[in-house]
DNA sequence: GCAAAAGTGTTCCGACTACACCCATGC
DNA sequence: GCATGGGTGTAGTCGGAACACTTTTGC
């Protein structure tokens, strides 16, 4: 780490640690974009909403404190799990002036993205708990709006030049499922069905099944597999997805 | 990286919270890509070269700690800054073990691009301080070799995908400037000259002076300045550089 | 003249766009 | 049949890659 400059008057700051995390969730069904958040019930910023939390307990990495959290809030099989930002100014929370030893706190901030439909909010009866559509989403605790805009900046990037869609999709997938996913995240202009489909099937990460599935009106779609060893070549490679 | 064993009661950790910079500069003379090092001479690693660093004082936020490491090796003029990404795992530094009060050390990383010919390396006789060429980067102190080459990669996107380049360019500079110094970052083979070239006017982000420098044998050339102006409505759209 | 560096143009080819159109199912 | 969603094909266009060629300097 840090070469101890030899000539040190100056006091060093003590640091508590926060993970805050950024939990995005794909609601199929209703084609939203779902972002988790916890209701506050202690000063600062109590009764307002803030992204979930918790801070670095004794012997414990930064990322398995963000595991924490997940597992705290809600039941995960399968997700994305990324470093986003730390924050960490002065002043940043409001804590610090309280606090006579001058402790200040950090925060250090993951995106997770998880399946929607294999999640189930723990709901303790106590603290709220809710997904929120992200355009409704209201005032946050602390920096919170800000950590959440740049996790939503990541989370397209991430859609755009990686495979990270194929984690959140079951193992057998339709191509419009993988589409109806990209057009929530990145909106609906953001290019055809059939190009789409066309680019995502030449890049041959995809295996036909050859299972159909029939859902309601219109022709059968087949069910695809992603294909994780034909993905490796390209793994690090400059590519774009959408 | 978890190890948060369960026989480990629910303490919160105190921490030191470290800055380390990645400082990259271009020798346009040698065409090589820089980094500064230094020298430790205490324990930990003593003996060892490492990332440019300091420990966050009272009242000082991380990027001001960045900015103190750097006008406390080097006088900089004109610079890019940003952050890279937070290491903070237990053991990750051996002064946690031997350390009675169990205060571990979390270092955030920052990465730095400064113009060569700017910059003059404060020698202060006793610690070593040096511009390492990348690809003789000797084994560093730390997870430093881990944290420059992720400096690195993103040193490489920056170049890409933002004008970065020309705040480490003088004011007014000719087009294969621009080309040694991608070609420097990016690899010999990254991009014919004439196409580069082709594409960086296309852009209109550059004003032509009307002035012709000429630099021992050959045709001058035209010395072009950057247009911010003109480069306004291009921020933080999804372009292209290179 | 020749070498060296700057600057221009041209051809080829792959990728992306915008559609039109065919296919298989439920009702 | 017809609406609905899945799937295929094609013509036009844009931009990058490769490379030949011209221009202006030093020697």
């Amino acid at each position: 780490m840090t070469a101890a400059s030899s000539s040190i008057p100056d006091k060093l700051a003590d640091f508590k640690v926060g993970v805050d995390t950024v939990i995005f969730s794909v609601d199929t069904e209703q084609n939203r974009l779902l972002v988790l958040l916890v209701m506050r019930h202690e000063d600062p910023y109590s009764d307002y909403w803030s992204l979930p939390g918790a801070l670095v307990r004794e012997g414990e990495s930064l990322e398995a404190t963000a595991d924490r959290v997940l597992t705290e809030k809600i039941h995960v099989n399968n997700l994305y799990l990324e470093q986003l930002f730390t924050f960490g100014g002065p002043q940043r929370d409001p804590r610090e002036a309280q606090n006579a030893y001058n402790v200040r706190y950090l925060s250090v901030s993951y995106f997770a993205l998880v399946r929607y439909e294999d999640t189930a909010l723990i709901a303790d009866g106590v603290s709220g708990i809710a997904w929120y559509p992200l355009n409704r989403v209201p005032e946050l605790a602390f920096d919170h709006n800000e950590i959440l805009a740049y996790g939503y900046r990541r989370l397209r990037n991430k859609l755009e030049y990686s495979p990270v869609a194929f984690d959140v999709l079951p193992d057998t997938f339709t191509l419009s499922d993988v589409y109806q996913l990209y057009a929530t995240v990145l909106g609906e202009d953001f290019s055809d069905y059939s190009n789409f489909r066309t680019r995502l099937l030449k890049l041959r990460i995809l295996q036909d099944t050859g299972v159909k599935t029939s859902r309601g009106a219109g022709r059968p779609a087949s069910l695809y597999r992603f294909d994780a060893e034909a993905f490796k070549p390209l793994k690090d490679k400059p590519m774009v997805f959408l």
